[in-house]
DNA sequence: TCGATCATGCAGCTATTTTGCATGGTTCTG
DNA sequence: CAGAACCATGCAAAATAGCTGCATGATCGA
């Protein structure tokens, strides 16, 4: 869709400075130069009467009024983004540019399906998926690049609160353990994430999403399990575990190459999950395009809907 | 102050249209010229993806799709309006220009009292007071050239809830009768607007806001006048009302000049008034130099406060 | 039917916006 | 305690947008 006109773009510009710390930074998210965006800034300021940027190190911080200026931006995107809403409602049939964006399992299983019924209900609607970290998601919807954005929330996510954006939750992705075929965990009845506690395990390279999972799903069964391996793609930690080097955890969402490898559910009331949110900008949540896209992903995805307070 | 920086000028510019009906009488309003401003609507309808004027005889017409974008357009003017507002409420220092504009006497009494002190108390600002008919100094407001405006209510003045505004009552002007020196009613312990019933009236030419307010007085009292002449500023009416030509009503705050005639206070009930109001644009009703500027003006006149649903 | 009024399109000019590079300040590192 | 790296800003020049003046076509009223 459009990038957000009505409103004033050095205001994005203020936004991303604000976003990304630097003046530097925020010129590459909007690929633009540093001093284009100094001087955008400096012209916002001196039209508003007011300091938005003081030096501060090598860098820049903001001013309590560029704060201000700042936390009536995201109402005013807000708004912005009901009329567009709103149009897109009223028009008899919604056109232009409708981007979806989502972590690599969603954009694998969930974006594609979802797009496709897009484009086929609204043929005038050009569709573009784009992968990408959550955290990337959230700059990308801020950018106006993304229009929805199927994140899992992490430590470097927004919070629910952020008044940018919109967050809802949709699908709990329970996790699977996966273990060599004729391994001891595949004859019990049912297992439990405890029953491996003393297995070797294979996570993701410290700091990532997948790392940060497994730990907590771990702690959260009572145990810190014995990291044996790092492996950031499902491919290669199967691989692992097909060759005996330890087991991992995938979520029921992943698909896995054709190893010799079990896929255990987990049972038990601490079962862990890996919750999928749709995220806009705000005030966008009720864009008829955005509505389709979600309710076609919670119809014909097998996973259960997010439960609340999970 | 500033002319609403932050939001798109496009939208002001589909504003005026709105407003005034015709591109060529938003040209003028904009100081652009006719083509500008069809070009500016063009695009934002282009950036939008929806049609917004539509040709309708030699004129055009709005929109549903313009309507929408209008209403949401007055939440975003009241949005930037409230970012102002709290910017200048957090500044150690209002800077800037600010301008008052209001109706002729106000412009005369209140004004100028009100801009000396605020003048005084910001010397930071700009102060510039603009003389104009309510109906101007709506547009006046709208187009960013005025801040605080006072004005009366007619029927011209847009409804109390219209969404581009925020007005306020503040005075109640009752309403003196002027006659000849020695004429029969200044023998009258009390006079009452229906003993003037008979009289010969002058009132202001048909179309303005005083010969409506006249008209609306003589009415409440229960008879039609009987309009002899037709005078628009006080100083021709009382020289009308000294040479015997007739009786007008004139405004407490209106000063006259010296002429031999006698203003009578009207006694009773329903002694007309005229409803002085104070005008901004929404979200700026909080403006640290509004409140002050209103402040000064209702503590200083000698004038009652307006009553609630007078 | 004629003249007045209105919107729009186009060529050309003006003003704004962006870039590229240079400068000066600050932090990190060896 | 230098030197390298990083960051913001200023300035001239290039790129882009916005505006004007005029011409055209369409509609309405006399």
């Amino acid at each position: 869709m459009q990038n957000s006109c009505m409103i004033d773009s050095k205001l994005k510009v203020l936004q991303m400075v604000a976003q990304h710390g630097t003046v530097t930074a925020a010129a590459e998210a909007l690929h633009y130069t540093p001093s284009a965006v100094s001087y955008r800034v400096r012209q916002l300021a001196e039209e508003l009467g007011v300091e938005l940027l003081a030096p501060s190190g090598r860098g820049i911080a903001l001013t309590a009024a560029a704060r201000v200026v700042l936390r009536h931006a995201e109402a005013l995107y807000a708004e912005a983004e009901r009329t567009y809403t709103e149009l897109a409602a009223t028009a008899d049939e919604p056109t232009g540019l409708f981007t979806l964006c989502g972590f690599s399992t969603a954009a694998s299983r969930l974006l594609p399906p979802a797009a496709s019924d897009l484009r086929e209900r609204f043929p005038q609607v050009t569709l573009r998926v784009i992968e990408a970290e959550p955290v990337r998601c959230f700059d990308l919807l801020l950018s106006g690049d993304a229009d929805l954005a199927l994140v899992t929330n992490t430590a470097e996510t927004p919070p629910a609160s952020d008044e940018r954006f919109d967050q809802k939750p949709l699908l709990d992705d329970p996790l699977d353990l996966v273990v060599p075929e004729g391994h001891r965990l595949t004859r019990l009845p049912g297992v439990d994430l405890a029953d491996a506690a003393d297995e070797p395990w294979i996570v993701g390279s410290p700091g990532t999403t997948y790392h940060h999972l497994v730990m907590n799903a771990c702690m959260t069964a009572g145990f810190t399990p014995n990291i044996a391996h790092q492996a950031d793609e499902w491919e290669t930690g199967t691989a692992l575990v097909a060759h005996g080097f330890g087991i991992i955890l995938v979520p029921k969402l992943a698909r896995l190459q054709d190893w010799p490898v079990v896929r255990l559910p987990l049972a038990g009331e601490s079962a862990p999950v890996r919750r999928v949110l749709a995220a806009t900008r705000k005030g966008k949540r009720d864009h008829p395009l955005v509505a389709a896209a979600l309710d076609r992903i919670s119809s014909s995805s097998t996973l259960p809907p997010a439960q609340e307070g999970a």
